[in-house]
DNA sequence: CAAATTCAGTAAATCGATTTATCACAGCCC
DNA sequence: GGGCTGTGATAAATCGATTTACTGAATTTG
């Protein structure tokens, strides 16, 4: 791609190398102490003895010379950073970027920032980034999606996390649950031949949303069969991964009238696979998706789905961590926090032909 | 928003089981003064006076008591905090992300991390978090899609950003090009009926696009019908939006072959509005997206679509704001930084019926 | 042998804010 | 006049690292 530079035309940034104004000079302009600058700019309760008047003042100048405390030596003295970190695979378009959008939600509302990095699966990042992070003074970490090593002497909460370390919080989807309500309603509908698609191994997801569904079709007295189970390869989101997988289980030669894919990016897939083998959809195959992300409602058709909350489990998360945070040395706190799944009904799920 | 409790005096910070070893706690368990385990731990040049033996000596020991400079400390001294402020409209969103993943890679790599902050186009955010930023000590600033006030102090970059000011170097897309790639492939098809799709007001591509629109029209000799011009209202970044304006553009019954929509997103809300009232695409319509979001290849029917390098233009804005910080304080910058577009051609585009 | 140089480090100031302990002074009481 | 109380502050230590200017001893040089 090319990339030309329009001429630099411009000075450099006309703004005089404005010294921003320190609590020292803001002192000494007013003919105080810091000691005193600092009790009042804070509202300390020791700045009761400093009269009403004096006070004014110095909030008076306060904003006019535009002092803005130092963060840095803030943080240095007070040993906080009200700062927190958020692992992610990726910044995809998807599941990430629900769940971010809810944790970022409630963390700047509590005045907090956090520090974003994706670690695409590659092990070595995802051992190094909590440390990073870590030496960046921050005071939790959220791991999306993410099996987090042990060692981190912070508070730490995992959204959709299922290994049960010290230290850390799990936010889980209810997995029995969503098997539930996704096989029920295509056993509802006829289907008995059924098809799945697992996760990646290395989603954290995988394994547990995969017993689920082994425990409802046992119940449901539904066959798995083991030619009708596919698993998703590779390291992208891209809705590839779910028409490779679907390809794959095409080749088998074993029917089925329903499918039920991972995640809504591989059912995306999963429907051109379909669509490209000759397969109707719904009309020949019922395709059931999970997350309902944005796009699903738009999909062609539209995309029967196991809703997660992510935005809300992104909220919790973060509600959860800031708890934790600001909890006492050794409270106790939650090893775990279920949320329930939604099924969401659209165009691409439809009765069974016989 | 809520600000920050005023910096709790008291901190609680939930584990304090280990207490990280200072560089003063490694001199001491040295016997030797702050100041040498600091030139050594850093390399500095004026380490070159201690002898080898006493250098290993000290690697040693801080590789076996763990010690990890505190980042708050040197930053205050240093007056660098290696971070960097990005500001979105929104996170959930193909555009965002994209963007987004392309200014991380290139960040992490140069050891720098950064907050996101999405204002969602509420102007009091617009306006108070580059403030917020600069107070949390940001080196710079990376606006997406946002249009930036003056009086930032720090030097910016704008992705897809139009507006001329002080301090702002733009990363804009060619978009005559990206004009002419759309439109002369409809004419090519035979389409001289097309209708447009304008972005939201507040987008900042819109009105440039919009131009390279109309000139290349003019050039191309295809008449805009103002009844066939559309354009998105709200501030959802939903195919809905999409939805609805294409169905509004329905409504004047004025006869169009082929659709020009502001993006994918919102091509895939028009695809679906067309099929709702019976028309088939591309057999009826043609229709073309911009961006080339993940899903647009996985759409039904897969997207024509005037592709943005979304990754690279968010890594050129991160090597860009490195370079100027890292640059002399009056050094010039680039005003703008052109990339190119590609049309990706797909299955929603095909030959108008005559 | 005195002066200069090298060696091996160190003391102390600094970055900017927070916080505890302390202080000077005025007025009042006995 | 001494003691006490209250007012209105402030000095100084601290957070943890960086960096400049310096020092005492050993060694080399003139």
């Amino acid at each position: 791609m090319a990339r030309s530079k329009t001429v630099a035309t411009s000075r450099p940034r006309g703004n005089d190398a404005a010294p921003s104004v320190s609590q020292k000079f803001l002192a000494e302009h007013l003919g105080l102490s810091p000691a005193t600058v600092s009790l009042v700019i804070n509202r300390s309760p020791a700045a009761k003895s400093i009269p009403h008047r004096t006070q004014e003042r110095i909030h008076k100048a306060a904003r006019e010379l535009n002092y803005r405390p130092n963060f840095m030596a803030r943080s240095l003295r007070a040993q906080r950073s009200f700062t927190v970190g958020v692992v992610v695979p990726e910044i995809s378009e998807g599941y990430a970027a629900l769940v971010l959008s809810g944790i970022e939600d409630h963390l700047l509302e509590e005045g907090y920032f956090y520090f974003v990095v994706s670690h695409r699966h590659r092990p070595d990042l995802i051992q190094e980034y909590p440390h990073l992070l870590q030496q960046r003074a921050v005071e939790g970490l959220i791991a999306v999606d993410t099996a987090c090593r042990k060692g981190v002497r912070i508070p730490v909460v995992a959204v959709s996390g299922h290994s049960k370390v010290e230290g850390v919080t799990n936010i889980v989807l209810d997995h029995v649950s969503a098997a539930k309500l996704a096989i029920e309603h295509l056993a509802e509908l006829g289907h008995r031949k059924i098809a799945f698609i697992k996760g990646q191994q290395f989603s954290s997801d995988t394994e547990v949303r995969w017993e689920g569904v082994q425990a409802v079709a046992k119940e449901l007295e539904i066959e798995i069969n083991e030619r009708l189970v596919g698993q998703l390869e590779g390291e992208s989101s891209s809705p590839q991964l779910g028409y490779d997988a679907t390809r794959k289980l095409l080749t088998t030669e074993e029917a089925f009238t329903a499918l039920f894919a991972f995640n809504d990016v591989s059912a995306i897939g999963a429907i051109r696979a379909l669509r490209e083998t000759g397969r109707r959809v719904p009309e020949d195959v019922s395709v059931v998706g999970f997350d309902d992300i944005q796009s699903a409602a738009f999909q062609n058709p539209s995309l029967t789905t196991v809703r997660q909350p992510l935005r809300q489990m992104g909220v919790i998360a973060a509600e959860t961590l800031l708890t934790r945070i600001n909890a006492p040395v050794r409270a106790r706190y939650p090893k775990a926090i279920t949320v329930n799944p939604e099924l969401i009904l659209r165009e691409s799920t439809a009765r069974a032909k016989h």
